[in-house]
DNA sequence: GTCTATACGAAGATAGAC
DNA sequence: GTCTATCTTCGTATAGAC
């Protein structure tokens, strides 16, 4: 396997899905075209789809990027030592949001209703946040209110899935926000 | 005014919006075709270009009504002796969707996000439902639990607010149900 | 791997007869 | 008002040179 050769390969398929995010986050996920992409990255359709097969794979990948985002700093709330209460872990999650990201999640869940491959990526991103957000509150109840573990995790089951409701409307209220007002 | 010609025609525009409607709900906003809807309509292309101007036209009559389903529903609860506690409220705003609506309504809300006409119809809808759910709380806390009006119209405000976002969130969660899973 | 040029098909919208 | 037939545009994807 040649490391160097597939880093550069990797390091393109991530220049272009950034620029067709872009895109998207601007035009929509139907109305961008792969002429919009070839000017947003710079490079021309048959190079584009050398690392792309479709249009439809890019729409995927935008998809998991767009959704994925936020995993990584969830993740380190749970691990710290003072997990957030659930008001506090909603606050953050609502303010570490980016605006062009929740435009293209709030695309991406349009699109699930009628697409099976965007569907099962979207479905599976919110349970896994949900499972995640479910793994904070536990933290928090066993590491702040001293609760047991076993009986934590019960509990905090309904909690989480609060918090993923709210946290799905916010996101949809930061994606309906027009792009003009978002310096504001 | 030649009163029963007008109504011929809104009987048509209303035959077109409902074959568009069902065929939104089954492909999508984009991916639907004026050809599919003539076939889902019995129409032809002549006869829906007379009717509505373009297909953004017949876009934002969908999405007005995919979200305006249950506004006449709530009204109703809200000048009933018996109000909807808040819990019962959401339970009812569950129940009451119908699966093709609701993908409808997501699918508006991807298109919100880079449609300007779309987003003004959707936002406009959203707080007017807010505003009914308000309107619904406070009548409970009037009727049911006895509050003041003025304080109850107040208290009323943030709870109004919760079960707007946990509805939304219930609603993409029924857009995301595949089809095939509805009859279940 | 990346480019330019292009084939091919699809979709929105219209013209004109009835 | 409604139909059939069609015009035109645009977008995905590929071919072939470098």
């Amino acid at each position: 396997m040649p490391r160097l050769t597939d880093a550069r390969k990797e390091l393109r398929r991530t220049q272009i899905a950034e620029a067709a995010m872009r895109c998207f986050s601007r035009s929509g996920l139907e109305r961008t075209s792969i002429a919009d992409i070839t000017a947003e990255s710079g490079l021309s359709p048959g190079s584009i789809y050398t690392h792309y097969r479709s249009k439809a794979e890019l729409v995927q990948a935008a998809a998991r990027r767009a959704l994925s985002e936020r995993a990584a700093v969830i993740d380190e709330w749970v691990a710290s030592d003072a997990p957030p209460d659930p008001d506090e872990l909603l606050a953050r999650l609502v303010a570490s949001k980016d605006p062009a990201a929740a435009r293209v999640a709030v695309q991406t869940w349009g699109e699930a209703t009628t697409d099976p491959a965007i569907r099962a990526i979207v479905v599976d991103m919110i349970e896994r946040t949900r499972a995640m957000l479910r793994d904070c509150v536990t933290a928090w109840l066993v590491k702040v209110e001293h609760e047991k573990p076993a009986a934590a995790r019960e509990r905090a089951k309904p909690i989480a899935e609060r918090v993923s409701a709210l946290y799905l409307a916010q996101l949809l209220a930061a994606g309906l926000q027009s792009p003009t007002e978002e310096t504001i």
